[in-house]
DNA sequence: CATGAAAACGGTTAGGG
DNA sequence: CCCTAACCGTTTTCATG
């Protein structure tokens, strides 16, 4: 992971369908020469894939909430990674440091779905308390990559 | 934006490489309707770009985290909102209900980074107060695109 | 709005340094 | 590890239903 092999990635961070050659301009090598790099970013897993960014909103998902999450005492913690993992609505899911366990990213259809999602941990006996907050608009929104599609 | 276009959208962002008639087998159309289609999501704005998702960490950003701002008394709330959208390091900018006003996400090399991106929202007269949770690790990470390149 | 065939483009591979 | 050049699959366009 050079130099190079950075700013090919930011370029394809930015537009993805740019051509080879077009980048290949850009970083001072040949089309070919940058399509080894990207192999070999995608082979080291610095590239992880190649997405679309989508508007949430457009795709029926315009409710943003964070959710604090403290576990259950005696919470299965792996048993609880797998369900954020698997649960379509659940965008990111991190271990944090502070007075909460976890701290979950949501994208949802409407208010309502958060009290479901809320429910759905509960059911799997993970949940010890937890503290729901909202986003109202988003200055800088970051890439949304809809979840859950083969 | 109907049940098709939203099956594509999530195919791309499975793999926004995959050939338009693999894509068309798979929803039932022929490669030209899907490109068809996939030109409208775009200038809808349903599919915002094409892009990567990267390893944080390999690209030398392994650290992760979130910052609660109150913005001073009678600070310049879009020129926070400019001042967070420029910045190489915000990943996201929500503006929240609760006690604070913005939630920050933060991709920085070093933890002492942190520090530093804190004094300068300060240096731009912003920051009321605030308060750092940082990301021990992610169970579900979300997609990473690098920001800054043009 | 979708189709199918033809045309143009770009990703991919081969051969060589 | 990179280059050029030829190849061939894919995107894109266009006429049509």
């Amino acid at each position: 992971m050079d130099d190079i092999d950075r700013k090919i990635t930011g370029l394809l961070a930015a537009d993805a369908r740019r051509a080879l050659a077009d980048i290949g301009a850009a970083v001072g090598l040949s089309a070919s020469a940058v399509n080894d790099r990207i192999r070999r970013l995608q082979a080291q897993g610095a590239i992880r894939a190649f997405t679309v960014d989508a508007d949430p909103a457009a795709l029926g998902l315009p409710v943003l909430a964070f959710v604090w999450v403290s576990l259950r005492d005696g919470a299965d913690e792996s048993a609880f990674r797998s369900f954020a993992a698997a649960h379509p609505a659940v965008m990111e899911c991190h271990h944090v440091t502070g007075p909460w366990s976890y701290l979950v990213k949501l994208r949802l259809p409407a208010l309502a779905a958060v009290e479901t999602v809320l429910a759905e941990i509960k059911a799997q006996g993970f949940l010890g308390r937890s503290e729901t907050i909202l986003a109202l608009s988003s200055p800088v929104e970051g890439a949304h990559v809809p979840k859950g599609a083969a």
